[in-house]
RNA sequence: GGGCCCGUGGCUCAGCCUGGUCAGAGCGCCCGCCUGAUAAGCGGGAGGUCCGGGGUUCGAAGCCCCGCGGGCCCA
């Protein structure tokens, strides 16, 4: 039986706490996933955040999107795979870690507490940040299998990555190169493109000029320009634009004439930088200079520049290269391969050498410097070039630098060697498997998506670090290797182990070995150091693993087949795979989608999941990003304490479409709290009243039942909600849901179909009117509540619980299937009529505020003009809906007579006819009649002929003076006005009315208490009360009403001239 | 420099894919109403060149092109 509602208010925060609970108890969640066990397969694939400690409102947008889906394919019948997961290897967690231990430099690792226990530290840190996430999570309502989320530090996804490289390898996708990459020398780690981006901070460096001597030119010099001296010394080329125009300029220097080599059009500029006079003498094209040999500055100072000056046809020349600018510099750009990502290419096009004479710590190793760290050497550089002549002009330069975000160290570009998935082999591939396979939302950002991969280069794997995967390459003294796919393959070919610096040699046999390696070694554990300690023999060589460990985008880009265990175990992965649906926020599209598809393409040629759509960023009320810096942040947290889960939810969902970004604003939440706020109140009011009658929809018999137009209509609406909701979700067009849920709930639930069904909830006993609301209001809930359900699951399960559940019986509004659209119970034509009643009493009752007729007092008749063939219909069919909320007597379509006004237009008489006008107005003015029923006709006047039309006419129409008029779209509506003893009586008990039901709830009386009432006013009110005597009691449950002295509760109430008394009987 | 998205009343945004019932909602402001959902609810009013300019079309906020402004990604 349906309960008297346990909260009358619209609390979130208490009952979604007893919702809490009451899935908890029951083990819901996971009867929910029981009762779908058998439907089709839906393998939705998380993206991992990564465990930073604390989630923000990004990561709660992203969360509360995935439960959305996941709860409505759920409902929609589907096995859905709701696995969360966690990125939890990388740098950041090693820098946290480091400074949790106090640790300063990299070496420290080693050194000081040794890779086990910092492994062990980075293990802790991470899993316990996940645990806190985990609650962050759940207590957004977020139903995922928190209690096993896919790890990237498990044994078995290590594993994968594994095999996922050693796939690589064999494919002949994995490679060791060369590469200018930006260098942290403190962490001593290359760091990735990603780690960079928004470290870029101002500082002040040299800018200085330095010309190079052209071979065999006296006097003759290439002008280059550049803010890092320190790499001069690896300088191998100057590259210039092959299309620019390019100068020579003879120069005045205190040394005498010279003749100098610039960008034409930086001539000017370079001239008044170095403070010279000059003067151009030849032009010509980039192309020309090239091959141009020049004397390296540094050249006795580095002699392996020596050697190579023999070793290779191109170094110390200029070459041609398409990214050089006008910018900064003189157009000549000074060229070192192993200390820039342009110079690097530019250089392996010509066959140049990448030399980079510089060690991890960010010290020469060789040369005039040799063992001074390279920024130190910046003005050493300058002082010596300045004694040697070379030097044109050193200042400074405030401009952009990359720092490392752990250690604020600028970073420097150096070549190391780093291992390389090559994808851009496989780029085809991932375009062509994307555009076959690949569904985006919104379409659009397939477009971003194939430009992102066009324009991507190989992937850097290899971080020379500790708390990651660990590189499986094995390598032997002559430079060959061998990439191990498995543990058991790790053990297989493993020959000794090394513990401590001591050997020791592992037995053949498998499982003996097994146990030796688990006796020295410790139980499994694919992480730094254990792996470190395998020697393996491969073709008869020994092997020891390279040190590095693999970058934490690997780590997801794994995650479709890694979160399955695969390949360790099978069956999963041959279930499942690939994922059907995947959303992260915008940054991802060409990081985790991407990272996905490549290695996806790189392990199985295939892409490895169909769905994928993207939503935005959250920002402030004003656009801005939050952050700690602005104070601006907003937690979940605070969130969900303030305003409670649902109406949280459901804002994410409705306040602007998913692609863009969120601009998060408490008026928005308040705005959607106020919905549910309405949705709750109709559900207290519908609760009420059916606990009071026992109301039991499975007794009854819908065909038996009256339903009346505005049920019909109401069920109507839901039906066709059912489509927009459902489309809007599976197009990820959320909005278009939750709007059409919104506007629903609002506009069409509480503000016309309970304003229109109220007083048939009052009425007592069995009356089937009642029933028949009764019904439909439980319809509409049956309906409704399955829709909400992935939108706001606390609410809608508890509604369900109190007002369907006895009925359906099934446990939980989570494990009932989402709703289908009742074709048959769609009524178009109804929908129209019904808005064309909508309006109609909207321009009522704005013609009644108007008249200043109080909607309590009754008019005689409304007259409703109109050609609308929908209006006339809804007139006569709903009728009775007409009278009663505009509260007329009668309301019909006709036409009201009025009268035309029929005036001279002076505006157009006048300027036409000139001194003629004031004949053609008197004309006018009497026979203004004649002319708007002819239209048009010729006058003539004093022997003059007038050609005159309704145009030289003001028309204005003039109503009886009883109505007041208000147009609405598809007609007009005409109040009669005329306000008559018996209508005055009407309005004046209904005043009453109100009153002593105000004072009987003032006296908190239960709605059967008995009263009676007793009243002091004017004689004419008495007489005109007296009409409606019966009225009065039947509404106010008196017994009697009595006119003399006001007793018992006595309230005086001016506005009606009465002192009203009331007494419970 | 390239790609993508966004630009609608004071504010936050729907609508745009599928051109013709809208120029809309909420908030804020002003004025009212209702009172058996009630520390709720409802109505009315004021307020917009739908960024600007072209084009396609009988018709454009919506489609196409150019420009301006903002954002993101990439270089």
């Amino acid at each position: 039986m349906i309960k008297e509602p346990e909260f009358r208010d619209y609390n979130p925060g208490e009952f979604e706490e007893k919702v809490e609970r009451f899935w908890k108890e029951n083990d819901t969640y996971e009867k929910v996933k029981e009762s779908r066990s058998n439907g089709p397969k839906y393998y939705f694939l998380d993206g991992p955040p990564y465990v930073s400690g604390a989630i923000h409102l990004g990561t709660a947008w992203n969360k509360i999107i995935k439960d959305m889906v996941i709860r409505f394919r759920t409902m929609q019948g589907y096995n859905v795979r709701r696995q969360p997961g966690f990125d939890m290897h990388g740098l950041p967690i090693e820098v946290k870690v480091e400074q949790a231990l106090g640790l300063k430099v990299k070496k420290d690792i080693e050194t000081e507490i040794g890779v086990d226990n910092f492994i062990r530290k980075c293990k802790e840190f991470a899993l316990n940040n996940l645990k806190v996430m985990t609650e962050q999570f759940k207590m957004l309502g977020v139903w995922m299998d928190w209690d096993k989320p896919y790890m990237t530090i498990k044994n078995e996804y290590i594993e994968s990555g594994w095999f996922t490289l050693k796939r690589a390898w064999e494919k002949g996708l994995l490679e060791k190169d060369k590469r200018v990459l930006h260098w942290c020398p403190r962490c001593e780690t290359a760091l990735a493109e990603h780690e960079v981006r928004g470290e870029y901070k101002i500082r002040k460096d040299p800018s200085i000029y330095v010309k190079f001597p052209v071979e065999g030119k006296e006097n003759e010099y290439l002008l280059i320009w550049t803010t890092t001296p320190w790499t001069l010394p690896a300088n191998l080329a100057v590259t210039v634009h092959p299309e620019y125009d390019y100068a020579k300029v003879k120069v005045e220097t205190d040394k005498g004439e010279e003749y100098w080599i610039i960008a034409k059009a930086l001539v000017e500029r370079v001239l008044s930088e170095v403070g010279l006079k000059g003067e151009i003498v030849e032009t010509f094209k980039g192309e020309e200079l090239e091959g141009l040999r020049y004397v390296h500055v540094l050249m006795d100072e580095y002699p392996t520049q020596k050697e190579f000056r023999e070793k290779y046809e191109w170094a110390h020349r200029v070459i041609l290269g398409e990214h050089v600018t006008l910018g900064d510099g003189t157009g000549l750009v000074h060229t070192a391969p192993g200390h820039g990502e342009e110079d690097y290419e530019v250089g392996r096009g010509y066959g140049l050498p990448i030399y980079s004479p510089v060690d991890d710590e960010g010290r020469y190793t060789e040369g005039f410097w040799k063992g001074t760290y390279v920024k130190d050497a910046d003005p050493q550089i300058i002082e010596y070039l300045t004694e040697k002549g070379y030097l044109v002009k050193a200042g400074t330069i405030e401009h952009k630098y990359p720092h490392c975000w752990r250690c604020k160290t600028p970073l420097i570009f150096r070549a190391t060697d780093q291992w390389f998935l090559k994808v851009s082999k496989v780029k085809d591939t991932i375009i062509k498997e994307n555009d076959e396979k690949v569904t985006w939302y919104p379409d659009w950002v397939k477009v971003r998506y194939d430009n992102g991969v066009m324009n991507s280069g190989d992937w850097v794997i290899s971080r020379q670090r500790y708390w990651g995967i660990p590189l499986p390459i094995w390598q032997a003294e002559d430079g060959e290797i061998y990439v191990v796919g498995s543990f058991k393959e790790l053990v297989e070919k493993s020959v000794a182990i090394v513990l401590d610096g001591e050997r020791i040699e592992l037995p053949e046999d498998y499982n003996e070995k097994l146990k030796v390696i688990e006796e020295k070694l410790g139980p499994e554990d694919l992480h730094r150091p254990y792996v470190d300690a395998f020697i393996i023999r491969v073709n008869g060589k020994e092997m020891r693993r390279v040190k590095d460990v693999v970058d934490v985008w690997f780590d997801s880009g794994i995650a479709s087949w890694a979160s399955l265990d695969y390949p360790r175990t099978e069956e999963n992965f041959r279930k499942l795979w690939p994922a059907d649906f995947i959303v992260e926020g915008e940054d991802q599209v060409t990081k985790w989608f991407y990272s996905q598809q490549a290695a996806s393409v790189i392990a199985f040629d295939t892409v490895p999941y169909r769905k994928v759509a993207m939503h935005g960023y959250v920002l402030d009320e004003k656009g801005d990003k939050m952050s700690k810096s602005l104070g601006n942040i907003i937690r979940p947290e605070e969130v969900v304490q303030k305003e409670g889960r649902d109406p949280f939810r459901f804002y994410m969902l409705w306040a602007t479409n998913p692609w863009e970004n969120l601009r998060f604003s408490w008026k928005g939440l308040a705005q959607v709290k106020r919905m549910l706020n309405i949705l709750w109140n109709v559900y207290v009011l519908s609760a009420t009243y059916m606990s009071l009658d026992d109301f039991d929809p499975t007794k009854l018999n819908p065909q038996e039942l009256p339903f009346r137009e505005e049920d019909r209509w109401i069920l109507s609406r839901a039906n066709s909600l059912i489509g927009d909701v459902t489309e809007g979700v599976e197009t990820f067009r959320l909005t278009k849901a939750t709007r059409a849920i919104y506007n629903f709930v609002v506009e069409d639930l509480s503000r016309w179909y309970v304003r229109l069904i109220r007083k048939r909830m009052w009425v007592e006993g069995d009356d089937p009117d009642k029933l028949a609301a009764y019904y439909t209001v439980w319809k509409v809930f049956d309906v409704l509540l399955r829709l909400m359900a992935p939108f706001t699951p606390y609410i809608a399960e508890e509604i369900y619980q109190n007002l369907l559940r006895p009925f359906i019986g099934v446990e939980s509004v989570h494990m009932l299937d989402w709703p289908k659209a009742d074709e048959k119970a769609i009524d178009e034509e109804l929908e129209r009529e019904m808005e064309a009643v909508r309006r109609i009493v909207e321009a009522g009752s704005s013609a009644r505020q108007r008249a200043k007729i109080k909607l309590r007092y009754p008019v005689r008749r409304i007259i409703i003009e109109t050609e609308d063939e929908t209006v006339k219909k809804a007139v006569e069919r709903l009728n009775r809906l007409l009278k009663d909320q505009l509260n007329a007597k009668e309301v019909v379509v006709g036409r009201v007579e009025r009268e035309l006004i029929i005036k001279p237009n002076f505006a157009k008489v006048g300027p036409e006819f000139k001194g003629d006008a004031k004949k053609v107005i008197a004309w006018i003015s009497e026979h203004g009649k004649e002319l708007y029923e002819a239209g048009e006709m010729d006058v003539e006047l004093e022997g003059k002929t007038f050609h005159l039309t309704r145009e030289h006419l003001t028309i204005e129409e003039k109503l009886p003076d009883f109505f007041v008029a208000e147009d609405f779209e598809g007609g007009r509506v005409f109040v009669d006005k005329t306000l008559t003893r018996e209508l005055l009586a009407e309005g004046l008990a209904r005043e009453f009315v109100r009153r002593i039901q105000e004072m009987r709830k003032r006296l908190d009386l239960d709605v059967n208490d008995r009263i009676v009432v007793t009243i002091e006013t004017t004689d004419e009110n008495r007489e005109l009360l007296g009409e409606n005597l019966d009225y009065i009691m039947k509404e106010t449950r008196a017994t009697e009403v009595v006119f003399g002295e006001a007793k018992g509760y006595v309230v005086e109430w001016p506005e009606v001239q009465a002192k009203i008394g009331i007494e419970r009987v």
